[in-house]
DNA sequence: TTCTATACTTTGACTATTCAAAATCCATGA
DNA sequence: TCATGGATTTTGAATAGTCAAAGTATAGAA
């Protein structure tokens, strides 16, 4: 039904929103996340708001309704589950996964999705830990916190990477900072703006506090240290 | 580089040239093959042609140059990949395999489409028996006849099935007529334009001449027999 | 309160692809 | 030779997306 453009629209939208929980999305904001201008975006988000599928608030910004989050989500489950397909099954870079499932998530049917849920044992999460919205539409929303915010002497693991850039995937997995991967942390710099985390059985590896940010674990202070 | 417009009516010219080989396909043709006006198909032509992957001799017809062919080979060769990969790995129907290659063929890296090919074992004919080519464009074109040139009570394998139709793979099917079966002619009868042949271990199957003329086999007369 | 930088919207134009309908060509048969 | 009918080409118009550039609104600074 909607066009692969429409689709690549809401799908940002979607994960934008999730930033800023029930705001509405700038428009400068939107058409950087699609990769078009400004101008372009407008027009779009017009269209897409006239079919129905979001709100528009001229100077103010879009939202998704419940029916454009609904077709959000189903973009987002193909998206994440071709990511997992291409790295389990076809053996695809984990830092590759995200551009090739940017186009296949548009010609997909669906019963080759679920072939693919089928295959892979319907999974919860992608390659990079993020969850995978059920066919129904409906995904957790687990509160996670980062590495930025644990103390020296934490241990945690990794269950997420919030950065679907292949550099900063292929700087993760060098790393050893990857999901399941255990983690320490040997020191901790507010001043500096750093920090320096340990996997498990690997070299400790420094991290601004802005990359350590993208990085989600569980439990957040598992040593029982907890802040202020 | 080509759109996926484009390719198209280069994997179509190409499919079709084989039928004629040397000749000019007529643009009524191409425009039925492709699914769109002949208006349409006379301007995308010219745009083909001066892109110089195609010849156009208005009135008379389109045909593919070195380049275009090529082009087209590799089309081919992503669509019957992913028509093998679509049933032999997820278990997609034999007789929707088509249609959804038709999509993914356009938007699969060279990346993906390498590890298709390693993860089939190189495979050299795709579900209907349909050669692939290599990757550097290469096709064998074996002289095959079919089930409507052989002899009462000889008998012969199919080796590749002529329509992509998926109501007509779904009857082939179902009757026991797919590539690799062993099949006896049991009756033959000129005169009526239709023939009997009988699947090893199935019950025999009624065919028009034109619909025997779709299951290619191989040997022609393997018991001795021969024509005239 | 007034000014201005910045974000946003509007406008005009362009590309790719398609269709319907009108114009044209040409092999054929009379 | 000549009229036709069918195939082909041309023309005009439409749709989806996009950009550059010009116009506009408004949160803050002054
Ligand atoms: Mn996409
Ligand atoms: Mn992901
Ligand atoms: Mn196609
Ligand atoms: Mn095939």
């Amino acid at each position: 039904m909607a066009s692969r453009t429409i689709e690549n629209y809401l799908k940002q939208l979607w994960l934008q929103q999730q930033e800023a929980r029930g705001k509405f999305v700038p428009m400068g904001k939107l058409a950087t996340l699609v990769g078009v201008t400004a101008g372009t975006a407008t027009t779009m988000v017009k269209a897409i708001a006239d079919s129905g599928l979001a709100k528009y608030a001229p100077r103010a910004g879009v939202r998704l309704t419940r029916a454009g989050e609904q077709l959000a989500l189903h973009v987002l489950r193909r998206h994440r589950l071709l990511e997992l397909f291409l790295v389990e099954i076809l053996g695809i870079d984990w830092s590759d996964a995200h551009a090739e499932a940017e186009e296949l998530e548009h010609v997909i049917s669906e019963t080759v999705l679920e072939r693919i849920d089928l295959l892979l044992g319907h999974p919860s999460v992608d390659p990079h830990g993020d969850p995978i919205p059920s066919s129904a539409g409906k995904v957790e929303a687990p509160e996670l916190c980062s590495l930025a915010e644990l103390q020296k002497g934490n241990s945690t693991v990794i269950v997420r990477i919030a950065d679907q850039s292949s550099e900063f995937l292929r700087f993760a997995q060098a790393s050893g900072l990857v999901p399941q991967a255990a983690v320490v942390i040997e020191h901790h710099n507010p001043q500096a703006g750093a920090i320096s985390a340990r996997p498990d059985g690997k070299q400790p590896v420094m991290l601004s506090m802005a990359a350590a940010a993208k990085f989600l674990v569980r439990p957040c202070a598992p040593t029982g240290r907890r802040k202020k």
